[in-house]
DNA sequence: GTTTAATTAATACAAGTGTATTGTTAAAAA
DNA sequence: TTTTTAACAATACACTTGTATTAATTAAAC
């Protein structure tokens, strides 16, 4: 968390682990297989929280503006995910095809809560399904990475205010 | 572009622009050095091409667009600006404070255009100017980063289509 | 209770890292 | 023309990197 991808060497893990370099090896032999596994459960720790919340069985607006506050980083465990997945995004992303790594599963979570904000009749109907979709997934990570990186101009209140205000927008009776 | 940030050396640097160790660090004495120039650069180069775009007074709602669409990724030249900042700012973030990074300036950019929409009376009279801002700022670099790690699924023409879609929600007589 | 496997530890190694140092050439100033 | 500065090159240094290897220890199985 403070000392960046740099400084998420083989060694510095084993030790903030408090294994020795061989132990830690006999788990991952290499340090992909490490990167993997954390960005795979980043991804699993955010699923399952999402899942939870849709279990709550909330009133519709509700539950869509509940799982949309459960993906931007409005507390300090979600922050630290986030900032996970940003760095570990960004350091693999120029080799794609020899990493697996995990689809963090969003752009088809927007797309079911807006689906889903259409069929129970919320969603203003003169909108467009697929760029509501779009519109939604940008708006969301656009947010988060936002928040991330500016906290200070971007705080929990203001980016609830926004998600809020967005879905206030595209569904009916504002 | 292709070997990422671990492959941006200060010899890997050196060879790609055809000098030697100690001839590049005549000019940068340190690796920031080179970091920080690199991230300025990409700043410059598009700021100066927002003002081209801005100088070729076009009418109000085309220029808004011309604008958004110099700052997200619509071709190779772009493309390729917006990976090293992305790549650079994901390296650098955890060291805000002892690293002049340059501000991207898209904040204050996407905030004019929001004010200047309001103020010829373009923009639909109801809505809230701080949240709009907000909104395209995060829809902006939301749609700059998904084209730029899922370009098979968001191509060029969509993501024009979805900054159209917004564009014309938020202003009178969609 | 002995053997087999899982786990941990300790080094080793080759390669690459940023940066410092020193020397050499070319250009500009005096 | 001399001298001072800019520009570049070559090498060196100390250190870190990922990974391999080998050995020691612990737990499980039989």
């Amino acid at each position: 968390m403070d000392k960046g991808m740099e400084g998420a060497t083989v060694r510095n893990i084993a030790e903030e682990a408090g294994l020795s370099l061989g132990a830690l090896r006999h788990y991952f032999s290499t340090q992909d297989d490490l990167l993997v596994y954390a960005m795979t459960l980043v991804t699993e720790r955010a699923t399952d929280r999402i899942e939870a919340v849709v279990k709550r069985n909330l009133p519709p607006k509700e539950m869509v503006l509940a799982v949309l506050y459960e993906i931007v980083p409005l507390n300090e465990e979600k922050r630290a995910e986030m900032q996970v997945w940003f760095a570990f995004v960004a350091h693999v992303s120029h080799r794609k095809n020899e990493l697996p790594i995990p689809d963090d599963g969003i752009w088809k979570g927007v797309q079911k809560l807006i689906y889903y904000l259409n069929q129970i009749s919320l969603l203003k109907p003169e909108l467009d399904l697929e760029l509501e979709t779009e519109r939604l997934y940008s708006l969301i990570d656009g947010i988060a990475i936002h928040a991330l990186l500016e906290p200070e101009r971007l705080d929990a209140e203001r980016v609830r205010k926004t998600i809020h205000y967005h879905i206030d927008l595209i569904c009916i009776q504002a």
